[in-house]
DNA sequence: CTGAATTTTTAACATATGTAAAAGGAATTG
DNA sequence: CAATTCCTTTTACATATGTTAAAAATTCAG
């Protein structure tokens, strides 16, 4: 296998030893598409049926409070991005997710994948890893907006993923954080 | 089966169908235990490998943050309760559950579980079901805490989860809210 | 390259929430 | 039942963050 996906399967075995059958099985339902900068990946409404990997570029979730944006999550190289309460709940997504550069992704039905999981076992404890990892980094998130001021979260974010930081709009990243866009450019100024 | 696992047994099949063979098999690893109020299920500092689930009573999860406790997690009947940045990172936990009532729980061995996984399929997909709701629980919480107001936070808890602010101290309520007992205090008294 | 659009910063003011201390209530224990 | 401890509310004040508007800086499109 030389294709454009050898690099996010090389990142997947690190979690989870895969066969080579689970990987010509898994390779036949993934799909690769490209987003133009600022394009829409999914919108909002539908109900969440595919999972995707960012390949390369970044994308984000983000949702509508109020008339204004609120961004939930980036992803980059070979990260999962997918609406998971969406996904688990079989209800339509309040959420959309978007291409913040031009990026490439691969996407794979979820039916499909079930499907694979009777016959690929293997497949179906990557996933679950996966998701397990998601789970542990919004509980991390969640502790940090719980209990840290704004200033505080922002610092960590620029120890903890400087790449987010440096590659987003700041009014994508304040939202992210929880705080407007100006309480962030308040506090990168308080810290220069 | 007539023990007192039988209702959390009927718990799980309302999210997997479950073979007799598998509750015969999980019944075995379960180990039921009584705690009194305010009693330490498990400590800060070990490495969690051990699920639990509340039979009755209730439990929450707890850390501290600059010597104060912030409480993360309310589990009351059949709900699972694990520390799952530990469990599923193999990382020392920094948090603590505890016994907020007399209450009974069982707990069974991570190790035990995912040995039986390796058979039984049917709890390993009734298990990360379990995980993926909890994960979309998480979710909604962040997206609260995120972009809601201290009060609309208060005003949701009451609707979605009155058994909270009914049967558990508000010391405890106000941290997993984000917010101090005063502000909450401060927040009950200009609701009413 | 230039003008327009977008993004970021700054300013001034409003408000929600934090902090500390004390008082009032409720629950627990001997 | 009394006494102690714990929990909740109240008060007064401090501060972080929100809001709105405008200015400055950066990016984008023709």
């Amino acid at each position: 296998m030389k294709s454009i996906l050898f690099p996010l399967f090389e990142a997947f075995k690190k979690i989870q030893s895969i066969s080579l059958d689970s990987i010509g099985e898994l390779e036949r339902l993934c799909e690769v598409k490209s987003y133009s900068k600022n394009g829409e990946i999914q919108g909002i409404g539908a109900t969440c049926r595919t999972i995707y990997f960012v390949l390369s570029g970044v994308a984000r979730i983000y949702y509508l409070k109020d008339g204004t944006e609120v961004t939930e999550y980036f992803a980059f190289e070979n990260d999962l991005i997918v609406r998971a309460e969406s996904l688990f709940t079989n209800t339509p997504s309040k959420k959309a997710i978007q291409a913040l550069e031009d990026s490439v992704l691969v996407s794979i039905s979820s039916e499909a994948l079930y499907g694979l999981f009777e016959k690929q076992h293997d497949l179906e404890r990557l996933f679950n890893r996966l998701v397990q990892n998601s789970y542990v980094e919004t509980l991390r998130r969640l502790e940090n907006i719980q209990f840290l001021t704004a200033e505080e979260r922002y610092q960590k974010l620029l120890e903890e993923h400087p790449e987010i930081v440096q590659k987003i709009p700041l009014k994508y990243v304040a939202s992210f954080l929880g705080i407007t866009q100006v309480s962030l450019s308040r506090i990168r100024a308080s810290i220069r």
